[in-house]
DNA sequence: TCCCGGATGCCCT
DNA sequence: GGGCATCCGGGAT
């Protein structure tokens, strides 16, 4: 599992160096993970796309500038969006999770979905947290806690990261904010829309990731 | 009450 | 790959 200083980083960084770990979460039902394939980094006040945009809406300002490491999770269009609140300490940022690849719980997946095709589980932000039941009742948790049912594990995996602008965003920072494993074929369908470049090979931080100690 | 949305599914090319 | 109806929670009024 991640410590807490994994995520007392700029959402920008934290935003890729999440690719290609393994997101977990120990469902009634059984264990359900996939691998981590495509992220998107959000700002605080100065961000137009942020909800937290100028502090205009305080419930949301206050929630992302809380405790790095803890879920946001919020609605949009009928889905559950899973975000992981990260920043400096100062200001305010998440990091949305957009798609995952399916490892563990794929039967689970499935009922939960009620799609068949392992392609369509989880390549989209809603889609994801639909396969995997997560909604409303895990906003807030910590994730750096071991007790937490929803944990994300590292995985000695060298990941070959793109990046594009954010989707769904009328009015986006000149930079780009979305992160996606390269070639994965669990990338949402928006890759195709968005302009992209290639970034270097990302080595994960070993010195930032404990043993965890359900030995995965 | 009203209204919107960081998306999805389905229908069409 | 594009267009459009649609899902409903929660902030705004």
């Amino acid at each position: 599992m991640l410590k807490r200083e994994f995520f007392e980083r700029s959402p920008d960084i934290v935003a890729p160096q999440l690719l290609g770990k393994v997101i977990m979460m120990k469902s009634e039902d059984g264990r359900i993970s996939g691998k981590i394939v495509e992220t998107e980094a959000y700002f605080g006040e100065d961000d137009p796309s942020s909800r937290a945009y100028k502090r205009r809406n305080l419930n949301f300002y206050s929630r992302m500038s809380g405790t790095p490491g803890r879920l946001l999770i919020y609605m949009v269009h009928n889905n559950w969006l899973l975000n992981i609140v990260s920043h400096e300490r100062k200001d305010a940022g998440a990091v949305l999770i957009r798609a995952v690849e399916p490892l563990e719980g794929i039967e689970i997946m499935r009922r939960n979905r009620g799609k068949d095709d392992i392609k369509l589980l989880t390549n989209g932000p809603g889609k994801f947290t639909k396969s995997f039941a997560i909604d409303k009742r895990f906003d807030g948790v910590d994730i750096t806690d071991k007790r937490a049912p929803i944990l994300i594990l590292h995985k000695e995996e060298k990941v070959v990261i793109v990046s594009s602008k954010r989707i769904g965003v009328k009015e986006d920072l000149p930079a780009n904010y979305r992160f996606y494993i390269k070639e994965n074929s669990y990338v949402s369908k928006f890759h195709l829309k968005n302009k992209c470049f290639l970034q270097p090979v990302i080595k994960p931080e070993s010195n930032l990731i404990m043993n965890d100690i359900n030995n995965h």
